[in-house]
DNA sequence: CTGATAGCGAACAGTTTGTTCGATTTCTAC
DNA sequence: GTAGAAATCGAACAAACTGTTCGCTATCAG
C-alpha cells in the first residue's frame, strides 16, 4: 500500500532513506549501492521503503529533485535575476553545499544533475534573452541545445573544481565559467540581435 | 583459466560478447542488460564470459575502447591535421557509424565515451595549440579544463544531433559546434598569444 | 597428427530483489 | 485522552542474477 497522506511518519521514512542514500553516495558508487545497505542505514523496514519508492532510481531521483529545488530557491533569492546567468550564485552554492553536491557529481547522479541544471538554466536565458531581444526567433543556435551547452559546462566545471578539492574561490571558477561559456553566447547574440 | 593466445577462437569469443552487447545496449539500457542476457545472445557459455572479462562494465569498456581506436583511426586517415580540432571528421564518422554510437551515447556508456573524446581531443588540441604558440603555459584556463569542455561540448551535440534522427548535415551540425566552441578557443588563444 | 588451449554446461552457494501479510506503532482529529 | 485510520515492521518467500568450479569436448597451431 502506498502512503497516501502527509504524515509525521511519511516525512521522517522520506527523510531517513534520502539522508542514508545521500551518505552511502559519499562512501561508494551508487552502482554499489543496495537497497539493503539503504535499509540498515536508515534503518527502516524492507516493505516500507517499496511503499515510497518503486526502486532505487527512483529515491535517487527524488534526491534529486530536492538538490535542485533547494539550489533554485537559494539562487533565486540572492536576487540573480539582472545577469544572464547566476553562474557566481549557483558556484556559490554548490561549494556551501560541498557535501551534498559531491555525493550526486558522479555516476548516474551527474547525467540527472545536468537535467537539472540543464531545466533552470534554459528558462534563465530564455528570460534574459528575451528581455534582450524580446523573441529567440533569431538565433541561429536553438536555446535548448544553448542551455544543454550552458548546463553541461557548467558540470564539467565543478567536477573540475572538486577534483582540486574545492582550492579555488567561486569568483575564480565563475570566471573560467566566463571565459568558457560567455564568448559563445555573446557572439550569438550579438549577430542574431 | 584466462586465455592467454590470440586465437581464431578467442576472437570468435571476444567478438560475439560485443557484438551481443551492442545489439543488446540498442534495445534496453545498459543499466538493465543481464550478463545472462548477453550469454544467451551471443551463444557463449557462462564460464567463457568470465575467463575473457571480470564483468559486464569490463566489456563495456573494452567495447569503448574498440569504438575510440576506430573513430581515432578514420579521422586521422581522413587527414584532419590541420584544424584546431577535427570536428567535422568526427561528425561525419559519428553519422556513418550511427548504430554503433546510438548504442553507447546513453547512460554508462555517454561517461566513458567523453572520457575517450577529452583523451583524444585533448592530445589533438594540445598539438594543435602548441604549433601556434609554441607552449601552453601563458593559458588563462588550464589545457585539460578546455579539452574537457570541448569534449563534453562535443557529446551535447551528438545527443541532440540523434535526438533530432540525424536529420542535419554532418556540416550543419559542425557549424553549431564551431558557433559553439570556437569563439571562447579563439579568445583564449589571442589572449595568451 | 598431436599436444595444448579454449569453450561448454551443469551445478552450486551467496546476494539481491520485490512482494505478501498479520501484528504493532504512531498519527490526526475530535 | 481516546478512537479509528494509516504507516511501519519484520519475517518469510520465490525469483533472478552473480561468480566460481570442474570434468568433458571441440578446436586450434604447427
Amino acid at each position: 500500500m502506498k502512503p497516501v497522506s502527509d504524515d509525521r511518519r511519511t516525512r521522517r521514512t522520506r527523510h531517513l532513506l534520502g539522508a542514508a542514500l545521500v551518505e552511502l553516495m559519499l562512501e561508494k558508487p551508487y552502482e554499489a549501492i543496495t537497497i539493503q545497505d539503504i535499509l540498515d542505514r536508515a534503518d527502516v523496514g524492507r516493505s516500507t521503503f517499496y511503499s515510497h519508492y518503486t526502486d532505487k532510481d527512483n529515491l535517487l531521483m527524488s534526491e534529486i529533485s530536492r538538490v535542485i529545488h533547494a539550489l533554485d530557491v537559494n539562487v533565486e533569492s540572492a536576487g540573480a535575476h539582472r545577469s544572464l546567468l547566476p553562474s557566481l550564485e549557483l558556484f556559490r552554492h554548490v561549494k556551501q553545499q560541498r557535501r551534498l553536491t559531491q555525493a550526486f557529481l558522479w555516476g548516474r547522479g551527474a547525467d540527472m544533475l545536468t537535467r537539472g541544471f540543464q531545466e533552470q538554466i534554459s528558462s534563465h536565458i530564455q528570460v534574459s534573452i528575451r528581455s534582450i531581444k524580446d523573441s529567440e526567433t533569431g538565433l541561429d543556435v536553438p536555446l535548448p541545445l544553448i542551455a544543454n551547452f550552458a548546463a553541461s559546462t557548467f558540470v564539467v566545471l565543478i567536477r573540475w573544481w572538486f577534483e582540486h578539492d574545492l582550492r579555488q574561490p567561486p569568483e575564480e571558477i565563475d570566471a573560467l565559467y566566463q571565459k568558457l561559456v560567455m564568448p559563445s553566447l555573446h557572439t550569438l547574440l550579438r549577430e542574431s540581435g
